[in-house]
DNA sequence: CTGAAAGCGCTAACAC
DNA sequence: GTGTTAGCGCTTTCAG
């Protein structure tokens, strides 16, 4: 490829003028900057970035790191990161770590490695992010979704727990007693959370403990719903509503009342949590709990471009932690408890 | 940060010494190699990715471009395909087109600027990928789900035309002789060749060319499904069974029907195209044509990194074209026309 | 097997 | 304003 030499030699201006003409310093010709760029045009020279990131010790990219591609509550939030972020000149680099706490760390190592400017992570460890302090203590990260105990790394998260508590107040009022709840994977803080605004809601409004069974799965996902349905139906079945604190969850609940011919809400009623399109056009359309990842998306961002563009005096200062709150969203999933259990 | 220069100094060693250690040469003493070792994870080295991709003129990162970051039929491929490169040692940097061309081709310039060794690309004109040809010629491409006029890019692809062809078949079968089809933006290849399908499909089965319209839209979006849905419903009353050639606009499609009272598939039959999970939890369940999205993204992963190693015999050659077949699924949206219009 | 030196393409001082 | 020069951190000859 052609290279800036190149172009020097065919202007017949030194590197210096070449370099500044091309990267818009002031101090050039108006003349001289016409002649380059139109030298650069003919050559067809695209710069390097790589050789300016070395010398700048800059690259502009900026990695995130999330644990599912296909789920929307991670890439909504990755879209609106990556499309303010290319506005700010810098580009995305996208990892998925499956959840899995080896490729997290390997992919963090990764990221250093290409010294990206700044790191967006869904931890998947309550360690998590602690991995990197340790290889570059002052590349700026911030949390998204999830937090973990790592000191220093600012983070961004939704009110999952006063979610948890809405969720069972609007039940509560519709006169459940009996509410299950499909929870996710027993150590993320998204679950941890969620569960306990559960559990305080069953608390607050006097719902029998034993009756609002907590069923921790290995995922978010739909099969997991499923079979944690078809648990509830069997072990359980004084119960009247099931929270599935996830919106994959709800479908697997779904399908799994639906292929026991249960109605919903009539027999059984369900709420979900986020809010993706689909839960309206579901049978029934779900209630649920939904997080303004978009705003939260936004704020990623922002605090990270604000780290970045910071020198550091602040890195010492406390970490910023900004908490979403949500927003009940009733649908037609929910109803009065069938009367055969309001005894 | 340390350098490989620091490590060469506290081991008493040389710079290409450690260099080679480090990274797996044989031509070093595992005594040595030991020693390097020691010292570089005392002094918490990280090797400079930037300074090696310069040298070894290769980044080992790969671009994708896709338009959308929120829509599992890319998703679903970039997922596969991140987690095919990252296995190889490739890292993805994912950007989004939002399906401008403008913003298209600026990636593609930040892409190639960043020496990327190769792009995988949702092309979002009839152009395509020619700017980057121009560009750098050499660094290998293949296009996804749509094809365009770029030359020697190697494409994967749905049987988009087939599916639309497919979808008419099963409507016609079932007694469909007005069917709307509510597709696209224009000028895609998607929608070309699903709108092509479709019409074939009209002609083959001897329904009314002027019974069966066409509805072109400005994206692929359920508000487009909804807005169409309710065009349809005005203008061509005697319409019994909907095509959308998108999950999305067969969501929007179900909400404007649901909205008007109207029942699926009693007074309407709908059919969605590609196939979400949520496809199996709407009401009713809906039928659609599945295309074999994970298959396609690893072929495409495939295809890019047999590019990257194959030094470049092969460029000359006919660039490579797959073509993958889908398959209709059958589920409740789709029955007999009501008999009022059976006539 | 190891050391020295050249240089990837660029930017940023520093002279002129 | 412009030319020259010194590296950014690494790999890779080429000698030894």
């Amino acid at each position: 490829m052609t290279t800036l030499k190149d172009v020097a030699k065919q202007t017949g201006l030194g590197l210096g003028t070449v370099s500044r003409a091309l990267s818009g310093h002031p101090n050039v010709r108006p003349e001289t900057r016409r002649k380059v760029e139109a030298a650069a045009r003919l050559l067809g020279y695209q710069s390097n970035g790589l050789a300016r990131a070395l010398r700048q010790n800059r690259s502009y990219s900026i990695g995130l790191i999330i644990p599912d591609l296909k789920n929307e509550f991670y890439t909504t939030a990755a879209s609106v990161v990556q499309s303010m972020l290319a506005t700010a000149g810098y580009r995305l680099i996208v990892c998925c770590s499956d959840n899995s706490p080896d490729v997290d760390v390997e992919l963090l190592s990764s990221l250093i490695e290409n010294r990206v400017d700044g790191i967006a992570h869904v931890p998947c460890t309550p360690e998590g992010s602690d991995a990197v302090r340790l290889m570059n203590p002052q590349v700026p990260i911030v949390e998204y979704a999830r937090r973990s105990h790592a000191r220093g790394v600012d983070s961004v998260l939704g009110d999952d727990e006063r979610g948890g508590m809405e969720v069972i107040r609007h039940l509560a009022d519709l006169g459940h007693r009996r509410i299950a709840n499909i929870a996710g994977p027993p150590g993320l803080s998204t679950t941890i959370d969620r569960v306990r605004g559960f559990q305080e809601g069953c608390a607050r409004f006097r719902l029998p403990k034993r009756g609002c069974p907590v069923l921790y799965g290995p995922s978010y996902d739909a099969q997991w719903g499923e079979t944690a349905t078809d648990e509830i139906l069997d072990k359980h079945p004084d119960v009247t509503a099931i929270f599935a604190s996830s919106s994959r969850g709800a479908m697997g609940a779904l399908k799994a009342l639906h292929r026991r011919g249960l109605s919903v809400p009539k027999d059984m009623s369900v709420v979900g949590f986020l809010n993706p399109a689909w839960l309206d056009v579901s049978d029934p359309p779900l209630t649920t709990y939904e997080l303004p990842l978009a705003e939260m998306g936004d704020m990623t961002a922002r605090l990270l471009l604000d780290r970045i563009r910071r020198p550091k005096p602040v890195r010492s200062a406390e970490p910023n932690v900004v908490r979403f709150d949500g927003r009940l969203i009733v649908r037609r999933s929910t109803a009065q408890p069938p009367t055969r259990s309001v005894s």
